[in-house]
DNA sequence: GACGTAACTTGACGCTGTCCAGATTCCAAG
DNA sequence: CTTGGAATCTGGACAGCGTCAAGTTACGTC
């Protein structure tokens, strides 16, 4: 009983005002409210919209408040691409696309549409998941290092089994393999996110001879033999 | 005479005192250094670590002498990525290194070498360059789009070259090409300078196998064949 | 020597991230 | 029901930031 009402107080507090909850000491929804309402003012704006005391005024809440659930500006941040990396999973987390009895270019195809697609419509996200700005600074939270290394760790394991299942030749290190196709992904992302020397209207055909190339790349015996 | 004497007066201030002219109310060089200092603020510190106002007081001037040479900090970032691709013409000047008779999957591979050595040895300048920092704001001085496009242009030219020398295959569209090898090698460095997934200690690897990848991308007739 | 112009200086404004000392509210234990 | 501790929130303060406006100095030219 003392459970539920006390939910009971902070739904209503939260049905009853969506950001500001005028009058309200405590918030209730805080925390989640900050990742939102950050990622939409990067979104909007940009990485110079998004200040802490911005942020603050925006949820109806005192500049210091937010402090109380992120330690830093940074730490913010990083919950920020957290929840990125929570979203990005389910880009090839599909079983059937990875399946070796089935694979084809046309999967590889998929995957990289899929990719692309996430990181240009989640450029928010994308800039601080993979962006310099959290991975230079050498203070990544733990929970974050470990989410994005377990991103990459399963698409070489992709790989291993698609190796082992005979869909791709096995002559070649599958984690070379892995760093390079990401390292065109990841710079196609870049390129288009920023505009760069690429154009969305040209994206379509980039994704085909990108996969392509990876496919051209994973069956390496159309050389030797 | 004239010409000569104020020359004379200019090169004994900044002799005499290399970065802080003491007494001196008229510094000399004070564009110049400006460059130099704020890439090296880069380098050494990352990007807050420059300001302003510390790189007036880096060559003892007051805080707002900048803004005589330079209209905004953003157009002081612009100079820094002017003077870096006056410094990445010397990646794929080299003439010998694009002549369509003796191209071979080692000119690729040295390329490849050449572009990645160069980002990941100027990060503090290829960060400007090639990213969202400076292109998303939709600012970009004149001169520093040019010179963006030309490079980029210029790789197209190669590629283009190459196919009608006979090096290369010409069914395939030496733009798509040039953008989706580009790519790879902006996410390779990207990877590299921000410490992601790719280290250091297999770069010699990586580039290797793009440039396999490259080799057998620009010759599908393996394929088709 | 007078003058215009370019280079430079000082003062000020509003913004930022963040620390601090208090105020308020919640929750659980007595 | 009371009480105490923990969680949450507040306003004040500080140093640093980019930048503008107005004033100052030095230089080349007439």
């Amino acid at each position: 009983m003392d459970a539920l009402s006390s939910g009971c107080y902070i739904a209503s507090m939260t049905q009853a005002t969506p950001n500001k909850p005028s009058g309200a000491y405590h918030h209730g929804d805080l925390r989640a409210q900050l990742l939102d309402v950050a990622a939409r003012l990067l979104r909007e704006e940009g990485e110079a919209g998004l200040s802490m005391r911005r942020l603050a005024q925006e949820l109806g809440v005192s500049r210091t408040a937010p402090y109380h659930h992120f330690s830093d500006k940074h730490s913010l941040l990083c919950g920020i691409a957290e929840e990125g990396f929570r979203r990005f999973r389910g880009v090839n987390a599909d079983a059937a696309l990875w399946d070796a009895r089935t694979f084809g270019e046309t999967n590889l195809s998929d995957f990289v549409r899929r990719y692309i697609h996430f990181a240009v419509s989640n450029a928010e996200y994308y800039d601080l998941m993979f962006g310099g700005k959290l991975w230079k600074s050498a203070a990544l939270t733990a929970s974050l290092k470990s989410e994005a290394y377990t991103a990459f760790r399963e698409y070489v394991n992709h790989i291993r089994q698609l190796q082992s299942g005979g869909a791709f030749a096995d002559n070649f290190d599958p984690l070379r393999y892995a760093q390079l196709s990401w390292s065109t992904l990841h710079g196609m992302s870049r390129l288009l996110i920023d505009g760069i020397y690429l154009d969305s209207s040209t994206v379509e055909e980039m994704c085909s001879t990108a996969a392509a190339m990876f496919w051209r790349q994973c069956r390496p015996e159309c050389v030797d033999g």
